[in-house]
DNA sequence: GTCATCATGTAAGCCGTTACATGATTGC
DNA sequence: GCAATCATGTAACGGCTTACATGATGAC
């Protein structure tokens, strides 16, 4: 799962290790914080397999990281803008990573894997935070997963409600137990059909995607799928309007 | 967790791990799956520090898993009532533990630990499903310190999304990148909108929960209080009307 | 006798964490 | 020169997973 958030934050461009996590705790904040201790063995790894490279930065200009503007906030683009304003000298300790196009085809096999865990919250969180990157088919089919997931998880659910309610209430109770008993099954009734509530909008929620992604695939032109591999981001594109 | 969902399952009854790990698939299983390789070493830990201890099964009688129908299903019933009928003989083979008077104290410490994470979803829902061994006000700061939580992601939730709102569309575009960056951002946008939603929903709920746990405390006898030690669950009690 | 199920365990490994060590750059 | 921040890394460890090994029991 690293390895997919690093990727799709490179995917947008080259970052720096310590922007990374940065940038993992702000925009990603929500899904999980990264440590140092496994995002740089991480970045090594990613290295040595070729998905990602070393981008020597220019030693005088080139904003050291062109303010995108992705999600972060004003508090980060006040820090970031600091910084910018500072690095007008070298900084030569640091490293900067690009995506490679192996990188990019490992993001998109990442993000489509098959044993991608489709039923957990988080992993499906960051690969849809993360699909715009993908050609309209492979998301439609990433959330088309998703949904089946949830489907399966809800009939279960549901069942698992109703068994409960048959038995209503015949346990063995004895002595002091009875209370405790009670109280016991009073929280794992509300917990049982809090998440049975839950999925089931998580259900409408992703059949709402689907529906506006297919919209979408329709109206709009027929064909202006933004494929995967534009050419590289080889150039620096430091466009960005100061 | 693995750890306080076998001292709450414990808390029940005897078991032993076989048994164990159906139930944290069957009751549990929403939660997580656990595998024998980390139960079995997690057993002797417990039985190491004290928590729990092995208790031996009569021989002949003694239905060696009384139905408590805590919250299986027919399927897991029929199984179960299969494997009773069976169990006339021996089986020699197994160790049922059983909590002791020091499992429970760590049992409750575990509820409600300082260090526990009361922002991790399946940790609380797994506090939750067992709180019910915890005497109110133990139980009620248990779901105080959920809400406060919530509050707090929920206003960082909403700062985030009004950054982002602000921001609207200045991105450095250039090239191809245009369109996968619209896409990039929708789905962005959608995942951190739902969130927020999803994390209100939560909080109503915590907050439903404490005005029912309070309104409880008010209305029904001021001190029916059943304490977390009940007589040790010495005796085997297979009540249950088969 | 053999197969399915019950039942307990070990070994290797992954993925992440915390804590620690190091050093460059810059503001004051 | 000193402290704060930026920046990169290592070491030890923890918890959980998979895969494997073993064996008892009961149904047929």
């Amino acid at each position: 799962m690293l390895e997919l958030a690093v990727l799709g934050l490179l995917e947008e461009q080259p970052l720096h290790g310590y922007e990374l996590k940065k940038r993992l705790g702000e925009t990603l904040g929500f899904l999980w914080g990264v440590s140092y201790g496994s995002l740089y063995p991480a970045l090594r790894r990613l290295e040595r397999d070729g998905a990602i490279e070393i981008v020597v930065e220019a030693t005088a200009p080139a904003v050291p990281v062109p303010p995108t503007g992705s999600l972060s906030g004003d508090l980060a683009a006040a820090r970031r803008a600091g910084a910018a304003r500072r690095a007008k000298t070298t900084r030569r300790t640091r490293k900067a990573y690009r995506i490679t196009e192996r990188g990019e085809r490992q993001f998109t096999e990442l993000l489509l894997a098959d044993d991608a865990p489709a039923d957990d919250e988080k992993s499906f969180a960051l690969r849809l935070a993360f699909c715009g990157h993908l050609p309209r088919e492979a998301r439609l089919e990433l959330l088309e997963r998703r949904r089946a997931a949830l489907a399966v998880r809800l009939e279960r659910s549901r069942r698992a409600g109703a068994e409960r309610g048959a038995r209503t209430d015949r346990t063995p109770d004895r002595t002091s137990d009875r209370a405790v008993s009670a109280t016991r099954e009073r929280y794992a009734r509300a917990l049982v059909d809090y998440r049975t509530k839950s999925t089931q909008r998580d259900l409408e929620w992703v059949e709402e995607l689907i529906a506006a992604e297919q919209a979408a695939t329709d109206d709009e032109s027929p064909t202006p799928e933004p494929v995967a591999q534009p050419p590289v981001t080889d150039s620096p594109k430091q466009g960005a309007p100061a």
